[in-house]
DNA sequence: TGTAATGTTTACCAGTCGGTCAAATTATCC
DNA sequence: GGATAATTTGACCGACTGGTAAACATTACA
């Protein structure tokens, strides 16, 4: 008699690693796209290589997939954030940031776009990691800002749209590389495109936020 | 003998017109929401208090409703970036031209999310129209900017990441509005953090933008 | 007011959806 | 190698999907 779920049995065997990463590769692929309604199961099963009834073996549901995907993908996509360095030199900190958010658009667009058609959707299923640990993230980071602002290390703004701002612009380039890529033509793109955005961005937040020579701070 | 459907029709009854208003108002709410794919005609209709034959009487699929929403929107949604004039003054007018973004993002937040899901899900319906209008109005305007960058008006920097970045930044506020208002939390919402944030980006744009009387342009 | 055109609804269809079941197959371990 | 547990599959289910047919109701207009 067959334990009736994987996820009850106590050690998981090696077939279930593998096929539960290999389950989560193709639901990443799918739900990306597509998000939670849009997407379907059999899309999945065919993706991951596998019949829907040995897919829904790992997962019992739909639901659980998207949340084994979303647990995954957060604690990632927040790390640029967490290193955000409160000791570090203002400048190259921001800097630093809009690069690494700016890799992973490059590098994790499946991801990125994975939370925006969440959250897009009224973030049905991430409502609880929003209010509690990305705002907890958030109010930290803002309040060092802040501490730089009145440092007058940088120019006096609202941290919390300065983090706005720095996601939107990077993660444009994810979220919205179709339009992106229709508006620039086939011209450059890849590594072109993607230095050429880092160094707008970098351009526009140091300039836009240093303290002014002409006007001091003080 | 019915004729087929109301399209067919050469002269559109006044309860045509209502019924298709009434529609498009429900497919909007709808399809902003849940993306093409995530939608359905049932849940549309029950929306739009009618019954789905009676729906599908005025557009005969759901794409054929899209579609009109899509092209009825379109034009409304260009308009901040025509309004973009060559002749005036770049601060103004780039400080114009967030201040209408993040307006439109205030009072038409659906057909934001209407676009952005769409694009999001790789555009699948609106290729054309990125490609062709939208590429075309993006390249003129392009060419404003740069040849103020040219004149010394504005710091030098790429045309095309700049109007991405003012897209992204005040689209931000329509499509990731959950996720905004959770991390700002209850407080303020509505009208003061519309005027924080049309602040804040007005200061990093026209900052980030300007030439620096330190260091000359010439 | 009559009648033809327009508008609305009920009942229905075939295909897809998320998910179950039991039987068959494969891996594990003594 | 055999018993036992883990894995995989085909057949299937009821609910929902986009869309149709045809009868019925309403409107516009001569």
């Amino acid at each position: 008699m067959a334990i009736p779920r994987a996820a009850k049995t106590q050690r998981r065997t090696r077939i279930q690693e593998e096929k539960e990463e290999q389950i989560l590769e193709a639901a990443l692929d799918v739900f990306s796209v597509s998000g939670f309604r849009g997407s379907t199961i059999d899309q999945i099963a065919e993706v991951a290589g596998m019949s829907k009834p040995n897919l829904l073996y790992y997962f019992r549901t739909k639901e659980a997939m998207h949340r084994a995907l979303i647990d995954r993908v957060l604690f990632t996509w927040l790390e640029p954030l967490r290193a955000f360095n409160a000791q570090g030199n203002p400048e190259s900190e921001i800097r630093g940031y809009i690069r690494r958010k700016l890799e992973m658009a490059r590098d994790f667009p499946r991801e990125s776009r994975l939370f925006a058609n969440e959250v897009l959707q009224g973030a049905p299923h991430i409502e609880d990691e929003l209010k509690g640990p990305l705002k907890e993230l958030v109010d930290e980071k803002a309040a060092v800002i802040r501490s730089w602002a009145k440092a007058g290390k940088i120019v006096k703004c609202d941290p919390y749209h300065l983090i706005f701002s720095i996601w939107s612009t990077t993660q444009h380039y994810a979220d919205f590389d179709v339009q992106v890529r229709a508006v620039l033509g086939q011209g450059q793109s890849g590594e072109g495109r993607f230095e050429d955005a880092a160094r707008f961005l970098e351009q526009l937040f140091v300039d836009g936020l240093s303290v002014r020579t002409n006007q001091p701070a003080s």
